[in-house]
DNA sequence: TATTTACCTATGTTATAACATGTGTTATAA
DNA sequence: TTATAACACATGTTATAACATAGGTAAATA
């Protein structure tokens, strides 16, 4: 699954907006938009920070592949 | 002055954003936004919650015109 | 090697649009 | 009067653009 898809799925499991997501993670808005719609890829750290967002309230399809 | 100025004004007085302010009064990105180019003005509610967000903060070069 | 410069990418911020939905008001019918 | 229908307006949500800035990488230089 690539990022943008495993963002949007994520998010919708949790019964996020945008908006909701990036309040959630601490970026804004315009970042998860751009992230969902693939014009942007978080960097590693900000990756893991999603990523352990997303394991710690039990989204676990989510997976990486590593760069 | 009239309300976009006001809100300007205020989340400028409090540096945020309108993402920020946005966040603080529990509503959209967008609904700021719409509020500060004068494409949409909020409720008389809404407005009250606004001045009464803005004294709170010690903003009080803001006043309403009674509608 | 260490530092600095140049470049690319991600992000924050603001503005704006389209669409669906919610809300409030007004008018009309029962 | 109460209920409903119609309409206007505000909001939420998503998408996107422009601009400034921050951050990282890589190359060139001291």
């Amino acid at each position: 699954m690539d990022f943008p898809t495993a963002v949007k799925k994520a998010r919708e499991a949790l019964c996020l907006s945008q908006e909701d997501l990036a309040r959630k993670l601490n970026v804004s808005f315009a970042t998860v938009n751009r992230w969902e719609n693939g014009k942007t890829t978080p960097n590693k750290l900000t990756m893991k920070a999603f990523y352990t967002f997303c394991k710690d309230r039990g989204i676990s399809e989510i997976t990486i592949e590593e760069s």
